[in-house]
DNA sequence: ATGCGGACCTGTTAGC
DNA sequence: TGCTAACAGGTCCGCA
């Protein structure tokens, strides 16, 4: 489900109802997640206050007193803040209770999520130590693009979405990025020049500010933390529009598979 | 080192 | 109406 937009706007929803608050207790109902969550999740957290709730990547960070908790929402994860009476469902996996009566709960269907103690160091662990730039941080170049991509031969739209090229770029935003900048979605990363990185760099930072400030994309499900829907949908010019109309030339959009993930694109506008 | 395909899951929808 | 197949916002891992 959620790219960077989306769990930014969860980071944002839900912050300011748990930070400074004690961890009282947790429930787990279903540990089998992407990785087990740890049996020993409630004794670590039970008693510790959160200091702030950080994002790296597509990766929530609650940055407790003696260390780090992961969250990661997977392809169908969403975290809530929900009343202590409000009765739990099939997927609710999570509940997280702080001092003051909120409950954090996460749900995740298809659990591929992720909820991992990481104690102190987080940064050094193994899901963290090797991810890119943030796309909105100033060290994400058009100059480290066109470096890293220099003899490969991947598309450029597998190499935007790794996320060690550059984090929270998920298929969404890959298709509405590599429009924007005019960059045909299969063309080999190493044979895209510095002028044209410029222009993509540029790209990924508009589409994802653009979508942070619209609350995310819902496409069927999405909440954010407040359980309010994102907008940003209805300013999605290439994904989910197959077929119809390209937004600048009129065009119909053409629809591929790159890796096994859903290509939409313009063959007039990309090049 | 790079690149590819399979794996992990459930739910919804399209097609017969 | 019911069954089956394909597809969905992610990313790790093993193998060539």
């Amino acid at each position: 489900m959620p790219e960077l937009p989306e769990v930014e706007t969860t980071r944002r929803g839900i912050a300011p109802h748990i930070e400074q608050h004690q961890v009282t207790k947790v429930v787990v109902r279903e540990r089998r997640l992407r990785w087990p969550i740890p049996t020993t999740l409630g004794r670590t957290l039970a008693g510790q206050a959160l200091q702030s709730l950080d994002r790296r990547a597509k990766y929530l960070l609650f940055r407790m007193d003696t260390g780090t908790l992961l969250i990661h929402l997977g392809m169908s994860g969403s975290l809530r803040i929900v009343s202590p009476d409000q009765t739990a469902e099939k997927h609710d996996h999570v509940d997280i209770h702080w001092s003051d009566g909120t409950v954090l709960r996460f749900t995740d269907p298809r659990r591929f999520g992720a909820v991992l103690w990481l104690g102190k160091n987080a940064e050094q662990h193994a899901l963290l130590e090797k991810l890119g730039p943030e796309p909105l941080a100033e060290d994400f170049t058009a100059d480290w693009l066109y470096k890293r991509s220099r003899g490969r031969r991947v598309a450029i739209k597998q190499f935007i979405m790794d996320q060690h090229t550059v984090t929270g770029v998920g298929n969404i935003y890959a298709n509405e990025s590599l429009f924007m900048a005019g960059i045909h979605p299969t063309r080999q990363a190493g044979r895209i020049s510095l002028t044209r990185y410029q222009q993509l760099q540029q790209a990924i930072q508009q589409v994802l500010s653009a979508a942070i400030e619209q609350g995310g994309t819902t496409l069927r499900d999405f909440v954010g933390g407040d359980g309010k829907p994102g907008y940003f949908k209805q300013q999605l010019h290439v994904y989910g529009r197959e077929g119809e109309a390209c937004t600048s030339c009129g065009k119909p959009l053409h629809s591929i598979r790159i890796s096994n993930r859903a290509t939409v694109y313009c063959s007039q506008c990309q090049r």
